[in-house]
RNA sequence: GGCCAGGUAGCUCAGUUGGUAGAGCAGCGGACUGAAAAUCCGCGUGUCGGUGGUUCGAUUCCGCCCCUGGCCA
């Protein structure tokens, strides 16, 4: 039981892959057989209440099998890839001191970048600085504050899209809070060495059009379990609207459209299983410019071998 | 069987007063540092239903045929 606890680098297996890719089964498997610690890196799964809609294994399937950093957030909350990294070395760390093989497995990419990368040292989202900057956004437009912020900050202004909003507003907001640029606070070296050793796993299905036959199958299947009437009681609370985090998520964001009334029930559905294939998309090509990735490719009938292998592998290494 | 309206990109459609065509959606490629299941950028050749005719030239005009929908029998 003490396996873990020498001072050289402790380790942790990453499993990344794209929605729909069966990662959930798979860790289940792994979980059934070894002594693992499952940790959670999806940025929708955190929030309660969203149980259909994210995929999350049933309840009692949970109990038997705890899942971390799943269920911590009420909808009406923002997370964040700072607040996760905090997050996931208290529970690599507690997974350890258990004796347990941290397992890491989801699909938000940007997490396990900053998990593993890190992360500069800028201020987390502040709610009045932002709307400050979205009223100057919506009197001058976009573009007029990306003006701005080529005046204070022309190397980030040049990456970023006249467009993206999202990109200049936080810009904006961090050098508002910080006084500095973020050009300047991504340049400062990082210091957190998380003492973690990462065994990193792409599980990606080879087949694009069986995954996405696999996406739309799940979503029916989603729908038939009562994901409307999950949206449904998130729409009744009357305390969260369209623009959180939590309900812009895939599949919740087209099915409030319609409990709203802006939109039937067949095109919202169509809508949600195209929005969850361009999130696939996205995982995807994040992935391809991941480093130190091994890929397995999820649909090979020796894919569940391979990564219980691997998991053995790290085991039998820290036996010795 | 007759009349009418259509048949143009994977889908929905626009358009060419005759010089071989373009939007939205989908799809694909990419970017990504506290919203990331988010946000943003880029990519459009397709027998313009088929076949004859008129024309220097037809997807566009005309004839015939096929298909779809509606109305009338």
């Amino acid at each position: 039981m003490t396996f873990f606890d020498n001072s050289t680098a402790r380790p942790a297996v990453l499993i990344m892959g794209p929605t729909g890719a069966g990662k959930t089964d798979l860790v289940l498997q792994l979980a059934r057989h070894r002594p693992i610690e499952i940790i959670s890196v999806d940025s929708a799964m955190v929030y309660r209440g969203m149980n259909i809609g994210t995929g999350k294994p049933p309840p009692e399937v949970l109990e038997r099998y705890p899942h971390r950093l799943v269920d911590i957030l009420d909808p009406s909350q923002a997370y964040s890839a700072g607040q996760f990294v905090r997050d996931a070395k208290v529970a690599i760390d507690e997974a350890h001191r258990n004796g347990r093989l941290p397992v890491l497995v989801g699909g938000t990419m940007l997490y396990f970048r900053a998990l593993r990368h890190g992360l500069a040292d800028l201020p987390s989202a502040d709610p009045a600085t932002r709307a400050q900057i979205d009223r100057e956004a919506s009197a001058r437009g976009w573009p007029a504050l990306h003006g701005d912020l080529a005046l204070i900050d022309p190397k980030a202004a040049a990456r970023i899209q006249p467009n993206d909003a999202q990109r200049i507003q936080r810009a904006l907001e961090v050098y508002r809070l910080t006084g500095k640029t973020l050009t300047e606070l991504h340049a400062k070296p990082q210091p957190t060495e998380l003492g973690v050793q990462f065994f990193a796993y792409a599980w990606v299905p080879g087949d694009r059009e069986r995954l996405h036959a696999a996406i739309e199958g799940r979503f029916d299947r989603m729908m038939k379990d009562g994901l409307l009437d999950e949206v449904r009681a998130l729409h009744a609370r009357g305390d969260l609207h369209a623009d959180l985090p939590a309900i812009r998520s895939v599949g919740y964001r087209q099915l409030w459209e319609h409990l709203q009334g802006n939109e039937a029930l067949d095109s919202a559905i169509r809508r949600a299983i195209f929005a969850t294939r361009q999130l696939a998309r996205r995982q995807l090509i994040w992935l391809r410019s991941e480093v130190d990735l091994r890929w397995i490719d999820a649909l090979e009938s020796s894919a569940d071998a391979q990564m219980m292998q691997a998991i053995d592998s790290v085991l039998d290494e820290r036996r010795t």
